[in-house]
DNA sequence: ACTGGATTGATCGAAGTCGAACAATTGGAT
DNA sequence: ATCCAATTGTTCGACTTCGATCAATCCAGT
């Protein structure tokens, strides 16, 4: 069976190029890979819905937990708050989430969904469920509770790191 | 034990923000946040050589196959051939690699390391590999071959998505 | 009550990436 | 031989993210 680490070109290409061997075992290395397949997989495929579907997590966030902080927000999904200003504009132009005012903290916003924003999470949701079906496909459930929990202990070193 | 998947923000966050649970289980989040860990992780921690530590890949594509064109190379690393030219552009300029005629057909470049490329990338292989051995930290050599081979399964199905 | 440092959101410039162009070149069909 | 589509590298404008900075606001210490 051949290993499913090639490079990218591979997906078209005749002869596939080759990483120094020590990268080309590596997790990491797949982790990028993997990461990159599936974002565009999920792009690719699912309408924008006016810039969510690129921040499903974001939105998907905000639902869960209406009411939160800009920086708040920025922290969780690992964007400088910053970043997070003219995402929040447009989606606020686009009817999906407000920025209300806090009372008690005048220089605080206060991120809330709209019902219409909800919906779309929702059928969002739907289609991120459907991907990850994709992505596991062939897999026992065995397998994929290894998988989630080998990543969950990768993570945790990543975090230390 | 507590699971691996929070939220960024739990890094040094008081109370976590919650995802929805469904994706909260999902593959597809874990790749996405575990890849932004490893990339800062990396990037934090590794002397630029003028921008190939964050080319890693790339360079090391160049040195294992020597004398590419740059679409193929841009296809290997998954950037836009656009992309690749002010890439190219300052690791030339800073004397990592070099852009040479190819014979035979004037409008492509062969790219080619030079020895100061080829050392820089030793140097920062080596570096990539402590940081996968940081990774890998507390899984034997079983679960680190499980997780490499669940990942390529992975890999292989988000290709045909 | 006041002051100084911290916090929040916003703004700006720099850098990276993409997609649509473009010029030069190649190769195939006639 | 000649034309026309495809290929290669490049340039350009739009968009995204970051880091530094700013104004407004909050809060702790006095």
């Amino acid at each position: 069976m051949q290993s499913a680490v090639q490079l990218l070109a591979d997906i078209d290409a005749e002869a596939p190029l080759e990483l120094q061997p020590s990268l080309e075992r590596s997790v990491n290395f797949r982790l990028r890979m993997a990461q990159i397949l599936a974002y565009k997989s999920f792009e690719a495929k699912v309408p924008d819905h006016g810039g969510a579907a690129r921040y499903l997590g974001l939105l998907s966030i905000i639902c869960q937990n209406p009411g939160q902080s800009q920086i708040k927000l920025a922290e969780a999904v690992g964007l400088q708050r910053s970043s997070l200003v003219p995402i929040l504009d447009k989606m606020e132009a686009n009817g999906i989430l407000e920025r209300r005012a806090v009372d008690g903290d005048r220089r605080s916003n206060a991120v809330w969904p709209t019902d219409h924003g909800q919906a779309v999470v929702a059928d969002l949701t739907a289609q991120a469920l459907e991907l990850e079906t994709r992505t596991l496909d062939g897999l026992s459930a065995e397998e994929t509770d290894q998988l989630l929990g080998l990543m969950d202990r990768v993570i945790t070193n990543l975090r230390r790191g």
